[in-house]
DNA sequence: GAGATCATAGACAGCGTGTCCAGAAACAGT
DNA sequence: ACTGTTTCTGGACACGCTGTCTATGATCTC
């Protein structure tokens, strides 16, 4: 365990980060080569292996920082109230999304094989199915929906609209506002409109 | 345009198509090599570069493929009734996606750096919104949620219910059960159960 | 300042790529 | 069954990128 990271460490593996991200969002990560990498982070080549096993492994670092840090910001919504339906945990990932945005285009995209994709999708529908089977124990309810599909079901759903929104051009509908409407959504169903009910047909 | 192919050029095709697929699913995209493609399809290395520029072409014709036999299928299925809410297109998705479940597996997992993933998402949410605008349109309602960000949403969790339910052991659940489901999640929100209503708290 | 740690250039073998060729094989139409 | 056309094939080629190693210099921490 290192306690504190040598600067040139954190500076280069910094650098690194930074520059895997910004090339694969350029040029789709199977055209981004090492060399590719180095020369943009402005980084002896031999470095790199230094850090890193290879383009896979720096790859999997950024994921697993981010799904890390994602996890800590969670644990400290999810904590204090765990039956009601707040869209609070949506709300921290979309803020913890704009703070490192092409990080998560990155690996909303599905570059690097969907590899980070399918990493994010299962640490979150595994949290969504726990939060879902709490809630449907608390409250001493029999769900008509398979909590599976609905766990799936809802992640995807968060996922897809919110790779829509970091790609959409600034400025960007307010957070509050997009939360809401996935939050609506999940509560009444898609077609809740005015003087719309699906049934009427 | 040629009017038969010729039948050598019909069963290479075929191989390498079968033989990438297989591949990727089992090693990942990247992991696989044109070398690889050739020897599972018993091809010479030489004659998979008369029939695609590379792996990434070869690539783009699985699915591209697979994105045309499926919107003839939709065609047939959206054309009769255009305003009223079935869950037809939905369950045509999952019979094709049946038909060739390891296509659909590479790309929903996002193979291929999620550009198939991409051109499946945009191809579908785009159906999707111009169904929900001639909807919206022809019952004179005003949609309480952006019809964008509904578009993705809907897609985004058709395919993610999707994915896990081709990756579900067999035997899977029943197509009709799922698709069901789905459209009962977006009928009615995703917390519809027997005793529980989100308002209550 | 001293000792530890990190960064770097350059050299190396290895692998996969994409292209070319010339001969063999399989094809479609008559 | 014959013929002209198309496809398949192995082998050879240069090239680019990879991952490893070593020796030296630079930069950190305390």
């Amino acid at each position: 365990m290192t306690v504190v990271e040598d600067r040139r460490s954190r500076r280069t593996r910094g650098a690194l980060r930074d520059a895997l991200v910004s090339l694969v969002l350029e040029r789709g990560y199977a055209a981004v080569t090492v060399e590719d990498i180095v020369a943009a982070a402005d980084v002896g080549r031999a470095t790199f292996y230094t850090h890193f096993k290879d383009k896979e492994a720096l790859y999997d670092h950024v994921v697993s920082s981010v799904l890390h840090d994602l996890k800590e910001r969670l644990a400290e919504v999810l904590a204090p109230e765990d039956a009601g339906f707040t869209g609070q945990p949506v709300a921290e990932v979309f803020r913890h999304a704009t703070e490192q945005p092409d990080a998560y285009r990155m690996i909303l995209r599905g570059e690097g094989d969907g590899r980070g994709l399918r990493a994010f999708e299962d640490a979150w529908s595994t949290t969504a199915h726990e939060t879902f089977s709490a809630r449907v124990k608390a409250n001493a309810v029999r769900p008509r929906v398979d909590l599976q599909v609905l766990a799936r079901a809802w992640v995807g759903e968060q996922m897809a609209v919110l790779l829509w929104w970091l790609d959409a051009p600034e400025p960007r509908p307010a957070t509050d506002q997009v939360v809401d409407t996935l939050v609506e959504l999940s509560r009444r169903g898609r077609f809740w409109a005015t003087g719309f009910d699906p049934d009427e047909r």
